[in-house]
DNA sequence: ATATCACTTAAGCTATTGCTTATCTATTTG
DNA sequence: CAAATAGATAAGCAATAGCTTAAGTGATAT
């Protein structure tokens, strides 16, 4: 039996959303901000298991906002801001979309206001 | 008893981050940056019923990413940009901070490449 | 060599999420 | 008024998310 979520590929922008949507994963991105950071550093700040962590830090890899390297024993990880940049285009672009649709009505209704004395009689 | 979940209470970011998680709420906040909409044009494009599209609703509502009207029978909802901003300069003052951090970093090893010769003896 | 450190994997458990159907309440419209 | 329309509320259910503990693995220090 085929299962509906076997089907559905999830989209980069949905898994970002996605990563970007747990309050803990945010927190790990802004200590990631202020630089690189091993698993155990990222995990210091928070009261939960190290596998806890991990889940999390698994998701934003796997969201591709992070990267890490393992050198010895230590895996190193940072923020990849291309990434980041495609969650932060996609909200840019609707709200701007809606901003440029509010000025077209702001000009319009202009429009209308300055035609009203010399347009009266016109018809 | 008193459970966990019923103190912590989430964040204007967190509601909004959370609300954005979801594709079909994402594809209800892009219709509704083409213009303002009822809750049955908001539900057409979706194979889901009625009430399922209301949660979502309700949801978008209550991060603020939406605001409705009922007149009549009929509610039309709209975006409201400034919660989007919220999420948006979220996400842009992450990445700037890297983005900062990484031309320190060159400025620096530039710096260093510079004084290169002229310091050799310098010490 | 062996103990410790830094992660990793696996399994399991609970609360939440995203739906569903059924029922209900207001508003039009005929 | 009766019937259709637009939405709202409630209850229930399967899948997922976010943890936990227990038990690895491989690198480094004693």
């Amino acid at each position: 039996m085929i299962l509906k979520h076997m089907l559905n590929q999830l989209s980069p922008l949905d898994v970002a959303f996605q990563a970007l949507a747990d309050p803990t994963r945010r927190a790990m991105v802004e200590r990631l901000s202020r630089g690189p950071a091993s698993v155990s550093e990222l995990a210091r700040p928070f009261a939960m298991s190290l596998p806890a962590v991990m889940q999390h830090l698994a998701l934003l890899e796997g969201s591709g906002l992070v990267v890490s390297e393992k050198i010895g024993r230590v895996r190193t990880c940072r923020i990849e801001p291309r990434a980041l940049s495609l969650a932060e285009d996609w909200i840019n672009a609707r709200r701007t979309a809606w901003e440029r649709r509010l000025d077209r009505l702001g000009d319009y209704l202009e429009e209308l206001k300055n035609n009203g004395d010399d347009n009266a009689s016109g018809t």
